[in-house]
RNA sequence: UGCGGGGUGGAGCAGUCUGGUAGCUCGUCGGGCUCAUAACCCGAAGGCCAUAGGUUCAAAUCCUAUCCCCGCGACCA
């Protein structure tokens, strides 16, 4: 027997920060597609992992005062803990510091050489030195005849630094003959469009290797060079099948990859790059990338510094993970961006958990119940219009669910199945089994009705099984079914009548009771979690979970470290908008000591210049000179932001510009 | 200004590729039912599909131009 199998994979994800919900949806999403096709008979693997080399893991293990290795043990932890809380079905993870994915990067990369495709190189261009960046001719100022750097004004080195680089500009016809050939490698298709459009413009080579730093996979040949982060992480796909190992047996099972899931930013590197990789070593390609949307959370983007970066424990562990996994896919069209609101998720467990699913659950065994003592009955042979109509919509349901899971159009599928639920729900009051159970003629005729609706149930369980999890098993359990029916279950279970007569059904309390706004706190609250204070619910809600590292903020800093900080007085003696920029100011102030200082701010949303003459304020004396639309800033204002609103800091009383802040 | 996404009844979205009665969920209003979690079922109101041109027998859908919103970057050091 040749079982059909399925490979799918998540990114690595970077051990610089802790999982957010972000790097939560896509891996559940590519947990949701895994349990379905098993759930169809495939063999599945499912892999993800975490990505932890690079410079800026350096430089953030550098700053918590640990080694880079510590670093990524406890992070890569972190993630490896919440795939285990959310019930994640990976068969392995792995992490790029391992030996086995090392030692396959190295070969890969050598065999990439060998082919002829990796080259030494320059890396060069006009450099300034203090501002440490690299900048294109077009946009270097001459000043008195020499290239100055377009930021600082200062001169410009001609800097070259040894690199290798990987022919990614030879790829490029057969890239496009590859998205020719398989319309459908990217999606969504505008995100086809999108990579098409970037190889259409001619692809540069890839420089990929690095000497100033050493966190990495040193490259075959020459140990100075570390391989560039992306071409390491890549090769995760493959390593972890044991690709050119003394065990290729996975790899040769699963590789290619079916689908290779992510977010919409590192498509490229998945659709041009990887590809590209594999071309030039000789090995077949992943069938399809796919790069879904980004999340917002109640309308603003999820990011670290605004703090809605939320643990997705937290809401799992208010809300349930079938209920957020279900609003999840329900809510957000998958593939585009879309926002994920604590409102939208209490709207749908009232609306299609509580009211639509919870309450049939509840009214069929309540009513099977009192009629049967709780016994599923048996069905007459004959089929009302009522039952016909069911059985149809059940046959469409079946086929519009498989179409659209095969799609990854998770909301279409579950739209399919709530309108089943609905239907169920109808059908009910179509045949008003309380008025049947009042005559005793009509006995067998009530039978059948709850034993269609028994069936629905059953159905309605295992369509939800890859998505719904604890639900679909609880439902079965309650059907009087036993764990392992359920764990044995496979799609073509999903049929007609055939659910068991004499199973007694165990009614219980409501599987999602309604949630009651009146009387409810939400779990996030918008002002808190700008403090961090989530991090703290957090703690209480899983005790049994190691404390989660904090990257971001938080940690003391010593006095010495704070003193490197000067801060000042500064009198705002002039102010002036600068011309075709949103938000910034350019400020004259007086420092003291018959000092001057330029600063530039972007403050001109809340402060009219006129406003600001006058001020003393507090600045950062000692930041590094900036460049903010060719202006110079020598400095850093303090103020105080909340969401809307922006105010600056001053003194309160007389003081002379210049005064320090200690 | 670049790149990308979007503008569809009060809210949130689908439909746009492959033109042909504008659909779903929530909300609102009216009715029904009582097995059930104040749930369920039926009905109604409510949209010139951002704007202006064009193609077509026919445009939310195709073409052109414009306006507005969001994300990334540029200017939030």
């Amino acid at each position: 027997m040749n079982q059909k199998k399925f490979y799918v994979t998540t990114p690595i994800y970077y051990a610089n920060s802790n999982p957010h919900i972000g790097s939560a949806y896509t891996t559940i999403v590519a947990d949701i597609i895994a349990r379905y096709k098993r759930f169809c008979g495939y063999e599945v693997y499912f892999l993800t992992g975490t990505d932890e080399h690079g410079q800026k893991i350096m430089e953030t293990a550098k700053s918590l005062g640990k080694t880079p290795i510590e670093l990524c043990d406890e992070l890569a932890w972190n993630f490896e803990s919440l795939w285990k809380d959310l019930e994640i079905t990976n068969d392995d993870f792995i992490r790029t510091t391992q030996k086995r994915h090392e030692e396959v990067v190295q070969k890969f990369v050598a065999k990439m050489i060998e082919n002829g495709d990796i080259y030494k190189g320059m890396y060069e261009g006009w450099y300034c030195v203090p501002d440490e960046a690299f900048y294109l001719e077009e946009d270097i100022e001459m000043i008195d005849g020499k290239k100055c750097c377009p930021s600082c004004k200062r001169e410009l080195r001609w800097v070259a630094e040894e690199n290798y680089f990987f022919k990614l500009s030879a790829y490029q016809d057969k890239l496009l003959e590859l998205y020719k050939k398989l319309p459908d490698f990217v999606e969504p298709e505008f995100r086809k469009n999108e990579m098409l459009r970037i190889i259409e413009g001619g692809l540069k080579d890839l420089s990929i290797s690095r000497t100033t730093f050493n966190w990495g996979v040193p490259l075959p040949g020459d140990e100075k060079h570390v391989i560039y982060v992306w071409v390491d992480a890549l090769i995760n796909y493959i390593s972890a099948l044991g690709y050119s190992t003394s065990d290729e047996s996975l790899f040769n099972e699963f590789w290619p990859a079916d689908l290779h899931l992510m977010a919409k930013e590192i498509n490229r590197f998945h659709s041009i790059i990887w590809p590209a990789m594999l071309m030039s070593v000789g090995l077949p390609l992943p069938k399809k990338v796919f790069a879904h949307g980004w999340l917002t959370f109640n309308g603003e983007k999820i990011s670290k510094s605004t703090g809605n970066a939320i643990d997705p424990r937290v809401l799992m562990n208010a809300y349930g993970k079938d209920a957020v996994k279900y609003y999840l896919l329900r809510d957000i069209n998958f593939g585009k961006d879309g926002d994920f609101s604590e409102d939208g998720l209490i709207g749908r467990i009232n609306a299609d958990l509580a009211n639509d699913l919870g309450n049939l659950i509840h009214r069929t065994s309540a009513m099977i119940n009192q009629n049967f003592n709780g016994i599923i009955p048996i069905p007459q042979q004959d089929e009302s219009e009522s039952d016909m109509a069911l059985r149809k919509l059940l046959e469409e349901t079946f086929k519009e669910y498989n179409i659209r899971m095969e799609k990854y159009q998770f909301t279409q599928a579950l739209d399919a199945v709530w309108k089943l639920i609905g239907f169920n729900n109808k059908y009910i009051d179509l045949n008003e089994p309380w008025k049947l159970a009042r005559d005793a003629s009509q006995k067998e005729r009530l039978a059948t009705v709850l034993y269609n609706l028994a069936d629905s149930l059953k159905n309605i369980a295992l369509f939800l099984r890859p998505i719904m999890t604890d639900t679909s098993k609880e439902l079965f359990l309650r059907l009087g079914y036993d764990f392992e029916s359920w764990n044995s279950g496979n799609i073509d279970d999903i049929k007609w009548r055939t659910v068991k007569s004499g199973n007694v059904v165990k009614s219980d309390d409501p599987l999602f009771p309604r949630i009651d706004m009146k009387n409810f706190e939400k779990v996030v609250k918008m002002e808190e979690k700008r403090d961090n204070s989530v991090a703290e619910g957090m703690k209480e809600i899983q005790p049994e979970h190691k404390e989660p590292l904090k990257i971001e903020g938080v940690e003391l800093i010593g006095f010495e470290e704070f003193g490197k900080v000067q801060l000042r007085v500064a009198l705002i003696v002039e102010a002036e908008k600068v011309v075709k920029s949103k938000k910034l100011v350019k400020l004259q102030l007086d420092i003291g000591e018959n000092e001057n200082r330029q600063i530039v701010a972007g403050i001109s949303q809340f402060y009219e210049p006129e406003q600001l003459i006058g001020k003393k304020i507090i600045i950062v004396a000692n930041l590094k000179p900036a460049k903010l639309m060719g202006i110079e800033s020598n400095g850093m204002l303090l103020a105080a932001k909340d969401g809307e609103s922006l105010r600056l800091l001053t003194v309160d009383g007389e003081i002379k510009p210049g005064a320090k802040i200690s």
